[in-house]
DNA sequence: CTCTAGAATGACCGGGTGGTCATTTTGGAG
DNA sequence: CTCCAAAATGACCACCCGGTCATTCTAGAG
């Protein structure tokens, strides 16, 4: 699943400069127009060694796919389980927290991620996205249904449709946080944790009470 | 800017096989992985005839995302300028439903438009990218700044940023609509209509009202 | 009918692709 | 040191790409 036998055996800092330089060319170009020269030129192997660690261009991507989902997938784990019993306002937040510093951590594979998901039909099929998709949506509905325990939820709330918007939200922001589009896009002074932390504020206060005023007769 | 001279002399009903081959070509592969050879087929036209209507590969994509853009932002517009006046929650539903009928109307242009905002780095260059999200956003915006004036809004919301969220949604939404993820998503039942109305409720609800009660100590 | 301007054509070009494999290099056992 | 299995190598393959251009076709003027 992660290469070859003859890929494990290799020493792990070779094994990151193959796998590192996969990550980045397949950010920066996408599967299709990723070249497996480029690859090999980047990581200073030979194209026969690289075919040997992966016997071909879509396992090296399934690959990379695979650690990217497997590593966002724990880090959001983490944060839903120690926020455990938080009102949603603050898990929420955990969990966008989290998806930044995985981009932090991992850039490139943030971005092959990103990638994937929007691809449309990837080089799998669109089965494989749907999953992607599928998990993080049941991941949302996971502390929706918690929070609906708890009494915090206006009890019409449609779950499924709420996590699956909220999920829109989050990875729109994410994505923008990572092309770093979101500074240009709005005229944003800088100021890096300052920012973060507003742009997190805004996104809950939207998820959490919408734009209106409460009550629409009161200036 | 919609092609050669020549291409405009042509029957219309060639150039629309010729744009819609082209259009079908970058809808399902991308820029990129997009071929020449086989828009020149779909459209029953040789090579050389598509090179002397458009120059080049860029060109061609170029007339492709210029009409899809025009069209969009003219749908849009007639949204906004029909509702003015219109409290936010249903300006925001007639632009939503805008978005719908400008994709069933032209899913090719769509998935085209998609594709593009989400690449990355397109062919051109980011900017490009950057000034259609900076339209779709001000867009926004000005619907929250008629709403604002109408003291519809919570006086302390950030519009900017609202209105980047708001965005985020819609897109995700459009997006998901054309590529009908939605219903195996969800593993929603039919309805067509019913199921698009009862969507934009629950979008509208989220983005007015969010998810939480008003009152939290109130069961 | 002839003639010819301009449109249509597809063989062809250099270059890049994912992938292969005969050959060379390497490093540890004896 | 020798020896040899296993790993590394890059020339090479068939194929496809965007783009060109000499040639052929066509339709309207005279």
């Amino acid at each position: 699943m992660t290469g070859s036998i003859i890929y494990q055996k290799l020493p792990p800092e070779k094994q990151d400069k193959v796998f590192g330089a996969a990550a980045s060319e397949f950010a920066r170009k996408g599967f299709e127009a990723a070249s497996m020269n480029a690859v090999v030129a980047e990581a200073g192997i030979s194209k026969g060694s690289l075919f040997q660690y992966f016997s071909s261009k879509l396992k090296l991507f399934d690959a990379v796919v695979s650690f990217a989902t497997r590593t966002a997938k724990s880090r959001l784990r983490q944060a839903r389980d120690e926020s455990r019993g938080a009102p949603l306002r603050r898990r929420l937040g955990a969990t966008l927290r989290a998806g930044f510093l995985f981009i932090e951590e991992h850039p490139h594979l943030a971005r092959v991620y990103f990638r994937l998901l929007h691809s449309g039909e990837a080089p799998f099929g669109t089965a494989r996205i749907r999953t992607l998709h599928r998990q993080s949506i049941d991941f949302l509905s996971q502390l929706l249904e918690d929070a609906r325990a708890c009494g915090e939820l206006r009890p019409q709330t449609d779950i499924a449709r709420t996590a699956f918007l909220i999920n829109s939200l989050m990875q729109h922001l994410l994505h923008a946080y990572y092309t770093q589009h979101l500074d240009s896009e709005l005229g944003l002074y800088r100021g890096e944790e300052e920012d973060l932390d507003t742009w997190i504020d805004a996104t809950l206060d939207l998820v959490t009470r919408g734009v209106l005023q409460s009550k629409p007769d009161k200036a």
